[in-house]
DNA sequence: GTGGTGGGTTGCGCCAGCGCAAACTTCTGC
DNA sequence: GCAGAAGTTTGCGCTGGCGCAACCCACCAC
């Protein structure tokens, strides 16, 4: 039961609207909690409780399918909300939340969602914003399965993790948490095996280096270009 | 700039919580429009003016990609609202909306949004659920592409359109509105062709009748058994 | 240090489904 | 009633990428 220090999130998109005595009282009905890499934050199909703002770290939200197979819905970066379930009127988590890095999470019990949204509406219209983006970014998946080939999707992916996670180090951008190719072939609908390769083929012709669960972007201009043109070039 | 009648979408949930005297308020904001067949209401990229509520026929939304290749994001049944982009703060709409059916619509100018979501709340709540559910949807999707074949697919597919939109005939569940091939394999991420020779089968097989731009669903059951389980069977 | 475990790589064969092509059928406009 | 457009069917050959299998490597626990 941390106080939560307000200066921290007050610039966030999701208390967009509130001053910062309202804040305080949003901040009031959280709790931080810390969770070390690789714990579970929920699980899939477990009943509501809580929603959730990401401070510190990595999160990554994934479904499973009745036959036992895992797609990464998304990876959540600090400063965004999720499993806000409670606010979408489900009654059970849709997917699994993992800490994929130590993270540190503001936790608020279901309960107060109603009554925080009654009081501060803002909240709404900014969470709101924030489903809206997600749903624009589900769409663009589903588009890119639709008439791209896996390479392409692969780069569009990495393309996307770097920009919303990427660190700048002296050889190029990192992906800031630990990622497996199984973790991107669940990302882009394909197999472990075929991402192996097509990062392999990447390393060799020098635009990315890698290593265990680790990806650096050499050269984040090619791999642009690979996701953005239909496939032609050599 | 028909007046609308409150009776008839008193009970929809885009509503809920809104008295009587409230609704009427909103509804004053908006004006019916009929759309005939194959007309478009709004465009992929269009500046964002108006946001929807469908009363009657039947809407597809669609994204074209760069390249020119259209994908079916959904089909908006009569009830539901669509081309929310105002209330995500989008200042474009992220795709096209076509009447497939001759449609009438309620359309509320972008800019009643933050006053009529200030006066009543409850519409950025309802809202907020509703763009949750097909944000879940979305995510459906992506995981049946991910992880299932294609007929499995197209099986899922008319199983939905057939909740959604299915209307008893005496030979099973038929499609209410007009969707080709095509669409069906825009909705599925395949071609044309493979869709063409899955339903031909599937024809001969008595699970489903066919014409031009229309489906019969003969055995529901199959077809949603089809769906369901994962690749074994005849 | 040593054994084990969780990633990662790579070779090989196969097939679902795509691309291309051609023909057919049903609507629509005039 | 006719021409053309739009939608559908079907055959054929090819290939992207999956499934399987074997092996390697880096890290961790003790």
């Amino acid at each position: 039961m941390t106080a939560v220090d307000a200066t921290l999130v007050a610039h966030l998109p999701t208390f967009l609207g509130l001053s910062g005595e309202e804040l305080a009282e949003v901040l009031r009905e959280a709790r931080s909690v810390r969770y070390p890499r690789n714990s579970e934050i929920f699980s899939q199909g477990e009943e509501v409780h809580s929603f959730f703002l990401l401070l510190n770290g990595h999160v990554r939200a994934s479904k499973t399918t009745p036959t036992g197979e895992q797609v990464v819905m998304r990876y959540v970066a600090p400063g965004e909300i999720f499993g806000v379930a409670p606010a979408m009127g489900l009654k059970q988590y849709p997917a699994t939340a993992m800490a994929v890095d130590d993270s540190v999470v503001l936790v608020w019990p279901s309960a107060a969602w109603p009554r925080l949204v009654t009081k501060f509406p803002a909240l709404a219209t900014n969470t709101l914003q924030a489903v809206g983006s997600r749903l624009q970014e589900s769409f663009t998946r589903v588009v890119e399965m639709s008439t791209e080939q896996v390479e392409q999707r692969v780069a569009h992916a990495l393309v996307r993790l770097a920009k919303r996670s990427g660190r700048q180090v002296d050889g190029g951008i990192e992906i800031d948490f630990p990622i497996s190719r199984q973790d991107i072939a669940q990302m882009t609908g394909t197999t472990l095996h075929t991402v192996s390769r097509i990062l392999s083929g990447w390393e060799q012709a020098g635009l990315i280096e890698s290593a265990r669960q680790r990806v650096v972007l050499r050269d984040p201009e090619q791999i642009f270009a690979l996701a953005e043109q239909a496939s032609d070039e050599t």
